[in-house]
DNA sequence: AGCTATATGACGAAATCGCATAATATTGCG
DNA sequence: CGCAATATTATGCGATTTCGTCATATAGCT
């Protein structure tokens, strides 16, 4: 699949034939059959049904029609972008961080509440974004620190000091059979509506491997990408979620329990800053008063 | 521009050397080193400065790593669409939905209570973001219909329906002193540790612009990119801060009050989808769900 | 010196794409 | 209605471009 090819999807779409196409694009009539021919090939797809020598759209190319122009703006954005960068446009010490959005609620601000007493006259900015956004925030140094999930390299330019750790626990409301478990694997969630979260991402994948593995299907009922909304779609009875138990600690106050789930997968967190650059005090300070809140929030109960 | 550049791209940020990249995508390194060459100069940039024989990204490297992850992503997705087309089994239909992060923790969860009660089949995909990405998500067509705060320009392509508004309130603690008033202006904030949020967008600049008029200087503690975030400072003694009316009530169980902040200021908030494309059942059927959720949010007490 | 890393010459294989054309369908006209 | 003109898609063929590997030069680090 390539770009050329998505395009000529759009534009036959858009005029009807490949005469019109190739006009519209710059091509041989010639040439855009072939690419139609190997698009529908990469795909294994029939993308229009040859009636009468005339294309006729299929439904299928009506439903990829969409994620091809999908394809198609982010190209254009991302040149956009680099055209921009071609043509190419300070007060009270500000510290920087970004956190996950699961944080926002009791830990940021008991994280700051603490910090504050000591930094008084130190402006802070918070970023809550995901694991992908906090490494490019620190990257880019837009943050000081971000804390993050370590999977996988970060990048040179990165440091991440392993300050957390967890493991994957199912969260189940209190009320539900599943509470009664010492532990859940795969089996035990046959038929169960999943709460799932990191769609595409190097540990969901894993995880779906499990399923995939214990010979279960997952019945996915909602997908989400921050734990914070998985726990309390859990609260509310929507499912059960499989997170780390790190996150899970951060919401002990909702009307869920959480039980290892099997087998034992774990994850690690750290704090993230541009290497080489030593971290002014306030924002070594804020490093500090965020490892101090780690500990109290991970605390066993 | 090509694909398999762009996942070089991706590759060699997060690996760190053409070597690893090479290998993690089953090219010879000479084979990655070109297709860097050709990235760099079909988008006339250098993405990688080359220090002692390594790669080092630049900040244009980084700032284009998200856009090449969008594509790469969107291609995934319809790559996924075909295969999901191919072996017939699409599975259950999925709506996906924009929400702003603030929106988590009851809004969310009771909506889909109520949606999923009628909806029991169709699988939900939630993403929690700004104003800006929710924009950029439905789009990409990534999401089907995003709330936002309606500001300025959406852009072409979208259509948005105004669903709720708001006025600008100061939150402050319970206990707070300035909770005795019924209204508050900037000059009751002389002095007063801010909490303040979207900085350099359109109204926080008017906001900025209201302080100055007033002859007021902003003691700014804190800025933070969430309502969310903001009240839940505020509920921790940290400061006062000045957000919508909307937010303000997402937030009555918080140990905080919301006064008009004078002179009035109004937001609207609007739901988002694509224009000309008209909406799955499914998905109207969300997004009449959020608008009885609204109503029942804004209640006054 | 040994090892690691990037870039590039040389080369062969594969892919791309236009020209020309075959086959089919539709339209206009007598 | 029959036929010519026109429109449409697909494909053979050849020229050109692109892709990717092997081999190697160069540079840096330990």
């Amino acid at each position: 699949m390539n770009i050329k090819q998505l395009e000529v999807l759009r534009t036959l779409l858009s005029t009807g034939s490949t005469i019109a196409a190739a006009k519209a694009m710059g091509l041989s009539q010639s040439g855009v059959s072939r690419l139609l021919a190997q698009l529908e090939a990469d795909l294994s797809l029939t993308l229009f049904a040859r009636d009468k020598g005339r294309l006729i759209p299929t439904p299928e190319a009506a439903l990829l029609a969409g994620d091809a122009e999908s394809v198609l703006l982010a190209v254009d954005r991302m040149a956009s972008r680099a055209e921009d960068l071609r043509t190419g446009a300070s007060g009270p010490e500000i510290v920087r961080i970004g956190l996950p959005s699961s944080m926002w609620e009791n830990f940021a601000p008991a994280m700051l509440v603490d910090y504050i007493r000591d930094f008084p006259g130190v402006r802070i900015e918070t970023f809550f974004e995901t694991t992908t956004a906090i490494n490019r925030l620190v990257e880019e140094r837009v943050i000081d620190i971000g804390f993050l999930r370590m999977e996988g390299e970060t990048g040179p330019g990165i440091a991440v000091d392993k300050v957390a750790s967890g493991e994957s626990v199912c969260v189940v409301p209190e009320d539900h059979p599943l509470a009664e478990l010492e532990e859940i694997s795969a089996k035990n969630l046959r038929n169960v509506p999943l709460i799932l979260i990191g769609r595409q991402r190097p540990n969901r994948m894993a995880l779906d491997q499990t399923f995939k593995r214990a010979g279960v299907k997952q019945m996915v009922k909602i997908e989400t990408h921050t734990n914070s909304s998985a726990c309390s779609y859990v609260a509310h009875g929507l499912g059960v979620a499989i997170i780390s138990s790190f996150y899970a600690n951060l919401y002990r106050h909702l009307p869920v329990v959480h039980r290892p789930f099997v087998p034992k997968a774990t994850q690690a967190f750290g704090l993230a800053r541009a290497s080489g650059i030593p971290l002014s005090i306030a924002a070594q300070a804020l490093s500090d008063a965020l490892k101090r809140q780690i500990q109290l929030s991970q605390r066993v109960q």
